[in-house]
DNA sequence: GCGGCTCACATTGTTAACAATCGACTGTCT
DNA sequence: AGACAGTCGATTGTTAACAATGTGAGCCGC
């Protein structure tokens, strides 16, 4: 994905050169596979399975599978297997609070700097958002959602913070995704994201850090009620 | 390093097994020549010279690399090279940035919970670092000034902040080392740690803030001059 | 003398075979 | 019947050879 943003940078125009790499396109590949739900959380991955159905060797496959290993996406015991991370509320609880901290500092970096490119990029991916939204494609408003917060830390040109959101964003849209396939419908409607847009682009920082709090405490409380739900059907199914 | 801790946890009596899996020893010994200074910011590194040096081959010693790579240690790109990553003021000003916001947060995370063994483990770590100061051992001082700030992280239980240290650390590490060989004294002195944990065992949190606010802009703006020095002495150089 | 080209070298990417380790099964002994 | 040791299969860890790519030196034509 960070390809993809500096080919943009550059100047997308000449068509992206393929770049070479397996690496890169299994981990790509496979992070997909994992947050389609085609392999679900919990699941093993035999590497020699996995290098067949790649259609490449078993080098490339590890180090790709080490790059998911240090997303979070995937937990590796030595000499015994490789499975995908399991679902858990206390990483959901982890996971939002961390966000509140992450994003209010970001907005923090930004917030003198907030230009008229800054403001015509946030609402224009919220805009975006909510047509996914409205036109019910919870997949395609999974990654809207995470484009519209993804864009306000790529406006700090913080690059660790950057960075910091690159390693949370993959395990949040393994749990979003997972809440879609069991529920179909998902998030924070769209007056949500209005009101959060509306307060990004306000001048009073205090309302905007009570919003994100807010915003935060709803998504993650409708993702912990799944994750309660799940687990006391995977009791009741046993 | 988190093998260590695992060891620790699970009763480091009986002598620790070497427990498999070159990848982790040669990352292991890579970080700390790198750490050491050994390998010089911005030199490259040639696997099938690495791999000879360790006495391995190259399958586990890219492995080990890939992770140093998502340590923020190397930097490689395809088909050309792999490089120890170079120092810049920026690196340093988002750290220290980062680590204002991000122990803040962990601070929150305790506050309430700050038990006995919590004051404890933080003054053996304050009084650890302080002998290490009056010996004027600055390689065990860097150690020590980690380990102190790494244990409010730990105290936290919170395994994403913990890992999010985890991967600033190293570069932290990367600054203080090079600080060191180049000047031979550095950081804080004692008392700035002092007043820091002093305040960490207080009952005022605002304090707290502003004294790690302050800590840290000490901290970066020491750094930064050194790396200035630094820049402008190579400047000469040439 | 200078710009572009070719070619060889150095380095990384990839592959397939081999070795080490773990988990479960089985058979035996008490 | 229960516990324990040995063994077998499955899976990951490791290795050395092979292929692809980028870089720079040397050469040629202008």
């Amino acid at each position: 994905m960070s390809e993809g943003a500096k080919a943009k940078a550059a100047g997308s125009v000449l068509g992206r050169v393929p770049k070479s790499t397996f690496r890169a396109h299994i981990a790509e590949g496979l992070r997909a596979a994992i947050l389609n739900g085609d392999i679900e959380p919990g699941a093993q991955l035999v590497e020699t399975a996995l290098a067949d159905q790649f259609g490449v060797s078993r080098g490339p496959l590890r180090e790709a599978m080490r790059q998911l290993i240090d997303e979070g996406l995937l937990v590796a015991v030595p000499y015994t297997g490789t499975h995908v991370v399991g679902l858990s509320v206390d990483d959901v609880r982890e996971i939002y609070s961390m966000r509140v901290t992450l994003e209010i500092f970001a907005f923090e970096q930004i917030w003198a700097r907030r230009d008229q490119s800054f403001r015509q990029g946030l609402v224009a991916r919220r805009d975006a958002l909510t047509a996914c939204i409205d036109a019910e494609d919870d997949a395609a408003s999974i990654v809207a959602e995470l484009q519209l917060h993804g864009f306000v830390y790529e406006a700090t040109g913080h690059k660790l913070l950057l960075r910091t959101w690159d390693s949370i964003r993959g395990r949040l849209q393994l749990y979003w995704a997972a809440h879609h396939r069991a529920h179909g419908i998902r998030g924070p409607r769209r007056d949500g994201h209005d009101r959060y847009v509306e307060m990004a682009l306000s001048d009073d920082f205090d309302a905007l850090k009570s919003e994100i709090t807010d915003h935060m405490a709803r998504g993650g409380r409708q993702t912990e009620d799944f994750l309660r739900g799940r687990e006391a059907r995977a009791v009741q199914g046993l």
